[in-house]
RNA sequence: GCGGGUAUCGUCUAACGGUUAAGACAUCGGUUUGUGGUACCGAGAAUUAGGGUUCGAUUCCCUGUACUCGCCCCA
């Protein structure tokens, strides 16, 4: 730290000294020590966000404007009702639904105990708390089904590489008490509509059916004796799934293990009676939209509340790279696990900060904010005072209006207006103030006119040819 | 959690182990006091942190940190 200071010391002192300005012992005794203050703050502070974590900027927000559009468009269209649940919810919540030996619940949870002593965890995923709402609020006496939409911040402690955060943004589709397969198709149809409203070709959804309780215990009891009888073939990883989480080693990306579940019994060959007329009517309904999809057998997801029906939608680049965008499934028996009555129930969650990312690869068509076509420019004390009530005339006329009161020079208000690219200024200066008048200068023939406070909105909108910029309108 | 790569002004880039750490873009101010663009002038602004090797480190070595890519996993 020492070194620093005197580093930072000596070179001011020199820069100074050749400059032959401010007194040099004046400058330096103030520089550093504002600097190194600084310093030590921003050093205790890092700077930064901790890992994972990001800001999303100005110039990000075109993108997730556009998303939440039109969330908000297709949620409408499908009869979904917003929901939003708190991002910090009882530990045990997640544990019981998602469930343990998954690698969210057992790795990737961030999970803390409060000052009053609760165990609670920042959620990772939509579902479950949306879940524990529905309960609470007693959601199960609404028409069935019951469809809501959520969107927000959800929480994995997990590497962060491209496209993954430990903070991200997810949006969620559930509805609840339908067990009918065309509920399944439904939410499929709308994932679609949502990624290709975003603007997204290519999209793939890959579907698979992992059975119910009673016959996916079957299923997995065959599955562990194929494993079983395979085990010094597994990875190290899958060795121990065996005895956790079975369904898992089916989608280990290991070559031998990939190898040895190419041969394994398939969920689908195995389903019940009940499970599979569900699945043999949802791809009827599916084949029915003609949307994009795959049977995957070897799909499991990661959460183990699913039942029936899951699925994942993925995107593809040129390179012939794939990208998932989210996924879902039924979760017939989530609601009554944490206690709740019987209720079938569907979703899916989708990962908005990968929709951005693919928006901008695709170079998604967006909605152009509405940008300040009207500069106010004010010169002196006077007419800065002045100027606050004819800003807020402007607006309240739906003209929107740019200004920069903080700037002095009339120069350089213009020279700021200009770059804005408006296409009236306005200026009020000293005299103008005193006699309630209004310079209006048309940025593109660089004419101007002097108007009274009056008719100051009928010559603005006239310039702009009626072509007013409305706020507060929705789309 | 494991491996590989990277780290210089706000951004992008430059600097045989020896420079006052350079430039461009951006920002701010100015070119006579009440009018834009261009041009010109000026200002502020960086070697990720800590150790080591060396007469001397932005440059070489080690460690931490962050970013990034791959694995694991997922969205």
């Amino acid at each position: 730290m020492a070194q620093v200071k005197g580093k930072i010391v000596k070179k001011i002192a020199t820069k100074k000294m050749e400059k032959k300005t401010t007194p040099v012992k004046k400058a330096v005794g103030i520089k550093t020590a504002s600097k190194s203050k600084a310093q030590e703050v921003q050093e205790e502070i890092m700077l930064q966000p901790p890992r994972g974590m990001r800001d999303l900027l100005p110039g990000d927000q075109p993108y997730w404007n556009q998303l939440r559009r039109i969330f908000s468009k297709i949620s409408l269209e499908y009869g979904y009702q917003r929901i939003d649940t708190p991002a910090v919810e009882y530990a045990n919540l997640f544990v019981r639904s998602i469930g343990k030996g998954t690698d969210i619940v057992d790795k990737e949870m961030y999970i803390f105990t409060t000052k009053g002593g609760d165990k609670v965890a920042l959620r990772p995923e939509l579902t479950a708390g949306i879940g524990r709402a529905f309960i609470q609020h007693g959601m199960n006496v609404l028409p069935k089904p019951v469809k809501l939409f959520s969107t927000g911040p959800v929480y994995r402690y997990d590497r962060p590489q491209e496209g993954r955060y430990r903070e991200h943004f997810q949006a969620n589709f559930d509805a609840f008490g339908e067990q009918d397969p065309i509920l399944d198709a439904q939410l499929i149809q709308l994932a679609h509509r949502v990624v290709t409203s975003i603007g997204i070709k290519n999209i793939q959804f890959q579907i698979n059916s992992i059975g119910c309780p009673k016959c996916r215990k079957e299923y997995q009891g065959l599955l562990v004796a194929y494993f079983e009888s395979k085990k010094q073939k597994l990875c190290i990883n899958c060795k121990k799934r065996l005895e956790i989480n079975p369904l898992r080693i089916l989608d280990c990306k290991e070559d031998k293990c990939i190898q040895v579940a190419a041969l394994a019994p398939q969920s689908i060959d195995r389903l019940c009676n009940e499970c599979r007329v569900h699945f043999k009517s949802l791809l009827e309904y599916l084949d029915e939209l003609d949307l994009p999809y795959v049977i995957n057998p070897r799909l499991v997801r990661g959460l183990s509340y699913y039942t029936k029906t899951v699925f994942e939608i993925w995107s593809g680049d040129e390179e012939g790279k794939k990208h998932s965008l989210g996924g879902g499934g039924r979760y017939d028996h989530l609601i009554d696990e944490l206690g709740g009555e019987h209720t079938p129930a569907i979703g899916f969650g989708l990962g908005m900060d990968r929709l951005v990312q693919e928006m901008k690869r695709v170079h998604a068509k967006m909605y152009i904010e509405p940008k300040p076509r009207v500069f106010l420019a004010q010169l002196g004390d006077l007419a800065k005072k002045k100027s606050l009530n004819v800003f807020a005339e402007l607006q309240k006329n739906g003209i929107l209006t740019a200004e920069s009161f903080g700037r002095g020079s009339l120069k350089s208000q213009l020279r700021l207006a200009d770059r804005l690219g408006v296409e009236i200024t306005l200026i009020i200066g000293q005299k103008e103030a005193l006699d309630e008048t209004v310079i209006v200068k048309d940025m593109v023939s660089g004419t101007q006119e002097t108007v009274n406070h009056q008719r100051l909105i009928i010559a603005v909108k006239k310039i702009l040819k009626n072509n007013v910029v409305v706020l507060h309108t929705e789309e």
